[in-house]
DNA sequence: GAGTGGTCTAGACCACATC
DNA sequence: ATGTGGTCTAGACCACTCT
């Protein structure tokens, strides 16, 4: 682990506890360098973490501050690209119910979503996601087999994140995301609890291994009132 | 302007002018620094940009490759805070009728979004924004009468940004944004062309200025068949 | 082993904010 | 004028991939 990685969780941890407050400005770059023994440069990368994940603001010739809003905010950047599995643990229990699980050829569509040549095999699955026991979000997904061969019914049922990273040893290093909404058709009506012509809300998920290739496209659809999404932007 | 900026934008521009494309390995770091006369750590801040953008993948011992996806896609994290109006300059043709302007005293939600005192005035202000003559977005916006004084109708239907940065010479620095979906009330539904029972998509945004006081709250509300959203996120 | 990207340092100099 | 963050460099060393 790189050390400015370390520096900012250290800090981030402090702003979380409080130590560092409200508007309150931290130490100035110099005696942070000091004390967690660091290079200035080094200091800068940690802090543009924090910055990047919209917990502090650095502004020259004044001083870096913590910003003050919501605390109960989590970085939101981080939670995706780890699947709900990880996202919820502790929070919410995550179960699924398998709708379709098969292998079929990949058209033109899905050829170009996952950059394999058409008629590649993937694996298409539908699964029924349940938050506590609620039924949550209908996942449509595909996968080539060439990149997670020999995926089994089991692996749906729990985390498929969790087989790709603790059993292939793969990393999921970033997701390309396209967030829609469409009329429902009757799968959404019988599973999320929609009415005829209400809509669904749709996130379009493409998922990059560390190693370059394309491990997923996913289709994740829930009710439009469970919907939420925060993100931070900040100019570079 | 800095020096790794300049980098960035100049093979941001060639990967869109498909110099280097889909796949394709970009000369080694090395080499990139003898062409651009720049150090290795000014080289990887500029690479660094694109892989946020999403534009390309770096992988240690290996190299640096084009992410083959979407072209179509522009940036989507400089599209923020800078406004509708200059968000689709030169695209589209964006008017605004104002449906409500005044100036009120801060509630206790508004006091913590905005984070000013209980009291403090604020405008408050509706707008119906037009993207070529269709009407798209209701916009409601508080913005702190201490943080831009002087708001006169006439920048309401044009451009508030542009106001903000041209003429008070401020800059949006950061954007705090949660999408979430509700119900339609009689506002949306006879603006937005919603039925009753049918929800719209809000964006609920909360902008910072460089100098770190918070510029805005904005409700933006758009007819859920119209609403796109994208973003890449990137494991840090 | 050779190639490639990732991290860290020490030091120089610049740009902006505040007094 | 001083304090503060931002950028750039040269060079060292490390970690991973490929073959």
């Amino acid at each position: 682990m790189a050390k400015y990685r370390d520096i900012a969780d250290d800090i981030r941890q402090k702003i979380k506890n409080q130590e560092y407050t409200f508007g309150q400005k931290l130490p100035y770059e110099y005696v942070l360098c000091m004390s967690y023994h660091c290079n200035k440069e080094t200091m800068k990368k940690a802090l543009d973490i924090l910055v990047k994940e919209g917990l502090i603001i650095r502004r020259r010739g004044a001083g870096t501050f913590v910003k003050d809003y919501d605390p109960a905010m989590d970085n939101p950047v981080s939670k995706f690209g780890r699947g709900l599995t990880a996202q919820y643990e502790g929070i919410k229990e995550v179960t699924s119910e398998v709708l379709e699980f098969e292998v079929v050829p990949a058209d033109e569509h899905l050829s170009e979503k996952l950059q394999i040549d058409v008629g590649d095999f993937v694996y298409h699955i539908i699964r029924l996601r349940f938050l506590d026991k609620i039924p949550h979000l209908i996942d449509i997904t595909y996968i080539p087999i060439s990149v997670v061969p020999n995926l089994k019914l089991q692996h749906l049922k729990g985390s498929v994140y969790g087989y790709i990273e603790k059993v292939l040893k793969l990393k999921i290093q970033s997701c390309h995301l396209t967030i829609n909404a469409a009329l429902s058709t009757p799968l959404e009506q019988q599973y999320l609890g929609l009415k005829e012509n209400e809509p669904y809300i749709q996130e379009e998920q493409i998922s990059f291994l560390s190693n370059g290739s394309i491990f997923e496209y996913t289709l994740s659809r829930q009710h439009f009132s469970h919907f939420e999404f925060q993100t931070v932007i900040v100019q570079q």
